[in-house]
DNA sequence: GCTTTTCATTGACCTGGGTTAAGAAATCGC
DNA sequence: GCGATTTCTTAACCCAGGTCAATGAAAAGC
């Protein structure tokens, strides 16, 4: 998921911005390694950035998406859909790497990715990782790390949706990631728990009549 | 994951069995990279290899889980304990690599591991793998593939379980891996997909009824 | 600002899976 | 082989979440 990287004709917007968004970006790496700031001068002049009005669509049902991406302002949220009902898989905010099946596997992707809010990206290919590669090698001992946080991730998800009920996902939304309930509309909210908005319209009830009293 | 490797003093069993466990280690690596005679001699030379018998427990919860596991003959199943109740995840049979979280992420584990059935597996750890690595520096390249490939599946299992009914999870299962409910107990299946036996029982009469008419 | 559309909530009713309990079938242990 | 144990099935009843439909609230368009 090298893709904070490429180069980029875009570089004509307001520096202030620029400059912040180069943070979140340096920000996400520090995870995983230090950076001089010559390396940082390096990625900044290279990164490939674009900014997306909320409802575009990053990738459709069947596209090869040769492409990934890194959120530096707004949300993003996958989904499947399935007998033309939407399956919300997971929301992506700001310093979130995005790197879809279809990117890794060179295959048709099966769902979808959608800006939920005006969103601005760094958007990563296969090209422009070896560009910078070439440039900063040891940014290559970034990628196993990645995978390895990606996958323990991606494990603990699963492990917790099959653990707890729709009402204790819920929960857990709530103590995990408050912020996603006040920015994320309910009924996709109510997909991501794998319910209908119907029914999280009453589990929010219940758990006020619960707390309250 | 490079566990298939490392060294071992019990190589005093039956050859032709040896010889064919280290088939399906061969097997297994051939999806990633292609040995040489040469270095599967290396590789057959410093496995280690271990048998269990079933009900044998790999791994527990709290467990500081330091071995990996890669199965030659045999059955292991995944679970969570929640409040005294089982929550299967994952079934592994021959050819199969375990990783378990707490062997990347070298924290506590809070699943269990146990064998289904007798067991012949393959075990590593970092420095059997370290060892190996010295001897076959190519097998480097593996990691992240393997890693990719890992998260790649995990992703579908997750988003498999978001899109279908239990119902349908029980069809897919059906057609995806029918040897599984041929070998493995229908209340560790039901568990799996994320029902009661009881249930599952039903769903099987329900399909019978609709199928036979 | 006003209209239109989208989103959230509520109520009545339905349904598939959970619970409990019992008996049947398969497997294990000796 | 035979009793003990484990696993599977069935039935009756319960309940959380689904469905359908109506209403209210909030956002988006113009």
């Amino acid at each position: 998921m090298l893709h904070l990287l490429g180069s980029t004709k875009h570089a004509e917007k307001r520096k202030s911005t620029l400059v912040k968004m180069d943070e979140v970006i340096f920000d996400f790496l520090s995870k995983y390694i230090e950076l001089t700031q010559e390396e940082k001068d390096i990625i900044s002049d290279l990164k490939f950035i674009r900014s997306y009005k909320k409802g575009s669509v990053l990738l459709s049902e069947g596209d090869l998406g040769k492409e990934c991406f890194f959120i530096l302002k707004g949300c993003i949220y996958s989904y499947y859909l399935v007998e033309g009902e939407l399956k919300v898989t997971e929301f992506f905010t700001e310093k979130q790497a995005i790197t879809p099946v279809s990117y890794t596997l060179k295959k048709p992707s099966e769902y979808y990715l959608e800006c939920l809010e005006d969103c601005i990206v760094s958007i990563g290919s296969q090209e422009r990782s070896a560009e910078i590669m070439k440039k900063i090698p040891r940014l290559a001992t970034l990628g196993p790390n990645f995978l390895e946080d990606e996958l323990a991730s991606q494990r603990m998800k699963y492990d917790t949706f099959i653990k707890l009920s729709p009402e204790q996902r819920y929960q857990n939304l709530q103590e995990q990631s408050p912020e996603l309930l006040n920015r994320i509309p309910q009924y996709l909210i109510a997909s991501y728990l794998g319910i209908k908005p119907e029914s999280l319209s009453r589990i929010r009830k219940r758990l006020l009549k619960a707390s309250g009293s």
